[in-house]
RNA sequence: UGGGGCGUAGCCAAGCGGUAAGGCAUCGGGUUUUGAUCCCGUGUACCGCAGGUUCGAAUCCUGCCGCCCCAGCCA
């Protein structure tokens, strides 16, 4: 993992964890403890899989063992391969290296089928013709033992046949289906003779038309867990009633090891959503621009937002991983990106709603050029070079007629400090016919550079400022929320109702300092007073500087009034 | 109504019989050429409820309540 700045840190809760680390001073566990991160490449992963890629990555890098990456891919119809690239973009992204190459449970296919010959020669599976309304039917509800299926008593020959039928394509998909034999009046509907293998006429991404049956998850998973020596299979909590499955599997099956399944709760956050379908719909129906649209959770989506790799891994850390079903606020998550950007970030003036403001002693034509800091803590960011002109511009927002004393930006007749320069005054207003005011005729304080007025008397305010000459022009992207409500479909009958309209707002025009347009793409930064921004990874150039707005400062300001 | 899981401050979350950590959020205050950062302070948490055991319980026992997951030939 030395390529990436991965720095796994073991200060959050985890209780898996902790009954790793019991088993290991027990002598419950010895050997390497092997782990895998299994997603299903049918969509992009998001945040809540991030949780499972640190908890699985975490705990081998912890325990000094290692995870693998395997694509759980039963369901070829439902899979693509551009999703296996994608979320091998993305596990390596948030920093983590799997160990060997990557895997598939396509890969077992021939093993897995023959673990299904197993059981149907012991007795313990059987081919099932009955339409899945039929099954459906059979299997009973929860108050309702199943009935055993006419099917169920086939003899272990005829199964085999039956089944080597099924291989052959000699069935249609929904004709017939290998299911194991367990219980049909089970508590556990898992227990209800499931299903192991479906027919389905479909090419496969990876195994193309070699197959035309296909096994279920439960078969699949846990032998292929077993297959390559997993002995943590860590999953999420909706998979705890497959345990008993997932064990039933190991026992009956001549597997070469015995992996244990362990489940914690699922991450959820408020203000967004974490289901592929969901996401799905977000695409499908044009409210966002794809899956890497900045304003999706998805993991190529936040990154395109400007988060980093780092701070999603301590937000990991810091949620825990417990068996709590939980709904963090993503105000924590928000907090893990400034955290870190603050540390990190460079620190730049960009004017997102220019007002023109004319130094009025300052010579038409005079350059001056300003040095200032790259960061306010830190030396080993270069300092930034900042051309001042007789025009430059500021915020709307930073300007008034006249506030009262709690108002600290520019008022007219009074001081402020330019951030990085000298202090000015503001002398006249210049309104068009409308009253809007369009330009402030200012003074500077030339002995102000670093330094106190004459007077001694400490502006109150600081504000954030660009030449209006020299500088370059930028679009700039501000996001919000994709919700407005923290449990989008709570109280509304389709959860797209709960969209953010203003979840984005396209800024053009904004000024930046000119050191800024050459910035590579997915360069982050402060944009002092505002929050932090980052070069988008697709549309920003030096010609045409795009920033998106990752989050921004916290404003204790926010909501007051002056 | 069957099976499984979970309930500690607004949100995460420690605690595992000895009298409630920490983080986020909130609200104050200090420092500050970012109303940022940083620093300090700030919460009667009836530990879901009710009984019981005990000198003593969030921690043990019993009953109840609430929320989540399961009736795909999805994962």
């Amino acid at each position: 993992m030395s390529e990436h700045d991965t720095q796994l840190t073991a200060t959050g809760n985890n209780f898996i964890r902790d009954i790793i680390a019991a088993q290991i001073a027990h002598g419950e566990h010895t050997g390497d403890v092997v782990t895998r991160f299994p997603p299903e490449p049918n969509g992009f992963l998001h945040i809540g899989h991030a949780q499972s890629i640190c908890v699985n990555f975490g705990l081998a890098d912890y325990f000094d063992g290692f995870c693998r990456l395997r694509f759980d891919d039963t369901n070829p119809e439902k899979e693509e391969q551009r999703y296996i690239d994608q979320i091998q973009e993305d596990v390596h992204w948030l920093g983590f290296e799997w160990e060997g190459s990557i895997r598939f449970s396509s890969d077992y296919f021939e093993t897995l089928y023959e673990y299904a010959l197993h059981l149907i020669e012991n007795g313990d599976a059987y081919v099932d013709e009955l339409s899945s309304e039929q099954a459906r039917a059979y299997r009973g509800d929860w108050n309702t033992p199943g009935t055993n299926s006419p099917y169920r008593s086939r003899t272990p020959a005829e199964n085999l046949e039956r089944f080597e039928m099924m291989r052959a394509g000699q069935f249609g998909e929904g004709q017939a289906a290998l299911r194991a034999k367990i219980d049909m009046a089970a508590g556990n509907m898992n227990l209800r003779d499931p299903i192991i293998y479906r027919v389905r006429h479909a090419t496969h991404h990876q195994t193309g038309d070699r197959w035309c049956i296909y096994p279920s998850y439960d078969f699949a998973h846990g032998q292929s867990d077993a297959i390559e020596g997993v002995t943590h299979s860590i999953c999420t909590l909706e998979f705890a009633d497959h345990r008993p499955l997932y064990d039933w599997f190991i026992d009956h099956l001549p597997v070469p090891a015995r992996p244990v399944q362990y489940e914690f709760g699922r991450l959820n956050i408020s203000f967004t959503v974490t289901s592929k379908r969901r996401l799905r719909r977000l695409i499908d129906e044009g409210f966002v621009n794809g899956w890497d649209d900045p304003r999706m959770p998805t993991l190529s989506g936040i990154r395109r937002r400007g988060y980093t790799p780092a701070a999603i891994r301590d937000f990991c850390e810091a949620v825990g991983v417990t068996r709590t079903d939980g709904m963090v606020d993503v105000a924590q998550l928000e907090h893990a990106v400034r955290d870190d950007l603050n540390k990190n970030a460079p620190r730049a003036m960009c004017v997102m709603d220019p007002l023109k403001i004319v130094l009025t002693n300052f010579a038409a034509g005079e350059v001056e050029t300003i040095t200032a800091r790259g960061h306010p803590d830190r030396d080993d960011l270069p300092p930034r070079q900042l051309p001042l002109t007789r025009e430059i511009v500021i915020e709307h927002a930073d300007f008034r007629e006249s506030a009262n004393k709690k108002y600290k930006r520019l008022v007219l007749g009074k001081k402020v400090r330019l951030r990085n320069a000298y202090v000015i005054q503001a002398d006249d207003v210049v309104k068009n016919d409308a009253g809007e005011i369009i330009e402030v005729h200012c003074r500077y304080d030339p002995d102000t550079l670093g330094e106190l007025p004459a007077d001694g008397v400490k502006p109150k305010g600081v504000i954030h400022w660009v030449s209006a000459s020299h500088s370059a022009r930028a679009t700039v992207r501000e996001y919000d929320r994709l919700f407005a409500t923290d449990k989008p479909g709570r109280d509304t009958e389709d959860f797209v109702e709960d969209l953010n309209p203003n979840a984005l707002t396209i800024h053009h025009n904004c000024h930046i300092e000119p050191g800024l347009a050459p910035a590579v793409p997915e360069t982050r930064v402060q944009f002092e007073r505002i929050g932090y921004f980052v070069a988008d990874r697709y549309d920003h150039t030096p010609e045409a500087p795009v920033f998106n707005q990752t989050v921004a400062l916290r404003d204790s300001w926010a909501g007051k009034t002056a």
